[in-house]
DNA sequence: TCCGGTTGTGCAACTAGTTGCACAATGGTG
DNA sequence: CACCATTGTGCAACTAGTTGCACAACCGGA
């Protein structure tokens, strides 16, 4: 249960509308922990209804107008229960590596188109990346915060750069195996 | 919709009975693709209802007997057709560094404590994978089937040693902050 | 022999995430 | 002004995964 938590901590760091808060998913939280608008707003109807969040007053608040949330204490408060709770990591679940088990079985056809695919991706993915490195976390930028939040992007570039690794071996692998019957 | 293609594969490797299967998913296919044996038995239900496998005909066939599945035809068939067709990969979602995030606005309360108790399961994890490379994968064994799964392995190994220098990474970072109010 | 643990199969209810669509307001164009 | 794309909000139905429990068969020891 880890979306309303990713959505306050959206909401503490910034008091947002939904369509504001989809579009930062897309951009920055989503990179790990991804969500669509109708799930978002889904989401802010429940932390409402629980007194978490509430909507900013607004002049004629009405359908298709911006409704912007912020935090209320109780949210704050339940952020900070749930982020210091230990969790069990969840195992992990890959396609990609299922599907290359399952070639081992049924033949290889069609995974290396996919494999650059994938690999194409996660180089963007980490060119992205580290744009924002060098645009948001310069030199003299080590405040407490800073550092948080340049390990979670740490994380990000290194396991992009760890894919495209793997990706890049399985190819040559891949282009050294004997052709399929 | 991977889990059927998952038991299809596992079961072209051998075929097996649903506790068997649960078996071998926490042991080799459930290190990507885990699950539960109340989700084997339904999708494996399910399965045989659609042709796609089928119960080895045994003697008495009755509740609480073991009931080996093999896979038909059609079965092998939609595994090729599923491993051959490209698939986007999903965006990846992770707790963990979520509640890094939440860390840097409501307080890094907790982490560290969660942060060695991830470290020590991926240091598990990691030995385990090299206990399988050396059982399985000596020099010499380089057929085909042998060299894909190989690359399966080598993605975990290199997971999970990813995992472990980020944390200690994370870690060392942790201990450095300014003490929290 | 009966009793409790283990093995093996399975249903039902719930939770979280996805997909498809609806519809109001706004703002520009012919 | 009429039209239509874009912005913004939201409901409903579906799919996949999780949790909790039930229950039969088998096997060992008291």
């Amino acid at each position: 249960m880890s979306l309303p938590h990713a959505i306050l901590t959206a909401l503490l760091e910034k008091p947002s509308s939904g369509l504001e808060l989809t579009r930062r998913f897309d951009r920055s939280i989503g990179y790990f922990w991804s969500a669509t608008h109708q799930q978002i707003y889904r989401e802010l109807g429940r932390l409402e209804h629980d007194g978490l969040i509430r909507a900013l007053p607004t002049e004629q608040p009405a359908r298709g107008q911006k409704k912007s949330y912020e935090v209320l204490p109780a949210g704050r408060a339940e952020l900070a229960r749930w982020t210091a709770t230990s969790q069990d990591p969840k195992p992990m679940r890959d396609v990609l590596l299922l599907r290359l088990r399952a070639a081992a079985v049924v033949g290889t056809e069609g995974i290396e188109t996919d494999l650059r695919h994938h690999l194409t991706l996660h180089r963007r993915q980490l060119a992205e990346y580290q744009e924002i490195e060098n645009r948001d976390f310069g030199p003299g930028r080590d405040s407490a915060q800073d550092r948080l939040q340049h390990l979670v992007l740490r994380a990000g570039i290194d396991l992009e750069t760890f894919w495209i690794q793997w990706l890049s071996h399985a190819l040559e692998e891949l282009g050294r195996l004997p052709a399929p019957e």
